[in-house]
DNA sequence: AGTGCGACCCGAACGC
DNA sequence: TGCGTTCGGGTCGCAC
């Protein structure tokens, strides 16, 4: 399941093994992936465009091309394989990049969730699907200070904020439930009640959680693994997430689950009043 | 502007 | 080789 975490993976990955080759042709066997511009425009436009790096903005992978950049979401179940051109295709292969060394790029996606765009290089910061994202985990930026000016005036409960990209980017589901039971924070607490100090917690507890998912290889609950095929090691050190009726490792109490803003929360009533 | 929620997907898990 | 239903995950679009 990727998050932040996996992207980061994933692009180191395929950064040693596409940087400089040239796509020759795209097949698209699944056209709704290509969100901008029309698929028609989208392979015109990326034909004979050579990738010049890899980076990473939230959960955004960044494909730097000679004119462009692709824009690529892993939503919940994409990958990317590399592979020599006659290998057969996987059945959720639905977008082939043909590069110029007899290798094909294929994007794999089982839930067909995952979106691409195609944007001019000089404005990928001021167009969708970037432009109103917000701090990455790592920003010196991210104060108490930033946080109180974003919080003060929301009524919703802290679990659903974690996830608003537009103010912190690259929390997931799991990572939200996380960075609350080790900040002793009630999901459901309305974001514009938490204490400095809570949020300075929330902060640190940030930093904490997707510095070390990422050291690990992200996070795998089902089936996700990396273009190199390594599984992510970092849900053995989950704490709550998944975890209903098992025992919370402070207080021994059962962890619960409930839904929040439709989204599974698990979370130990005991530690996080 | 802030909020809530359905839609998008389909394999796995579940209920009977 | 049972079959129908529910669930989950991130983001967008839309209604209020």
């Amino acid at each position: 399941m990727p998050e932040l975490p996996e992207v980061e993976t994933v692009k180191e990955t395929l950064k040693g093994k596409i940087i400089g080759k040239t796509i020759i042709d795209v097949k698209i066997n699944y056209d709704k992936i290509i969100k901008y511009p029309n698929f028609i425009e989208f392979k015109t436009q990326i034909i004979k465009q050579t990738f010049l790096d890899i980076k990473r903005r939230g959960k955004w992978l960044m494909f730097e091309l000679n004119d462009y950049y692709l824009l690529s979401h892993l939503r919940m179940e994409g990958k990317y394989n590399l592979k020599e051109v006659k290998t057969k295709l996987d059945k959720h292969d639905h977008i082939i990049f043909k590069l110029d060394n007899n290798q094909v790029l294929k994007y794999n996606d089982l839930r067909k969730f995952g979106r691409m765009h195609l944007i001019k290089k000089e404005e990928v910061f001021i167009k969708e699907p970037l432009k109103d994202l917000g701090l990455e985990p790592n920003d010196k930026q991210l104060t108490v200070e930033y946080l109180k000016k974003k919080y003060k005036n929301k009524r919703i409960p802290i679990k659903t904020t974690l996830l608003d990209q537009t103010i912190i980017v690259g929390i997931g589901n799991i990572y939200a439930n996380e960075i609350l039971f080790l900040s002793k924070i009630n999901p459901l607490k309305p974001t514009k009640e938490l204490t400095e100090q809570e949020i300075q917690l929330i902060i640190n507890n940030t930093k904490k959680v997707l510095t070390e998912a990422i050291k690990k290889g992200g996070t795998t609950i089902k089936s996700y693994t990396s273009s190199e095929g390594i599984h992510g090691r970092f849900q053995q050190e989950l704490l709550v997430h998944g975890k209903e009726h098992e025992l919370c490792n402070r207080c021994n109490n059962p962890i619960i689950k409930i839904k929040v803003g439709g989204r599974g929360t698990y979370y130990c009533k005991k530690c996080q009043q």
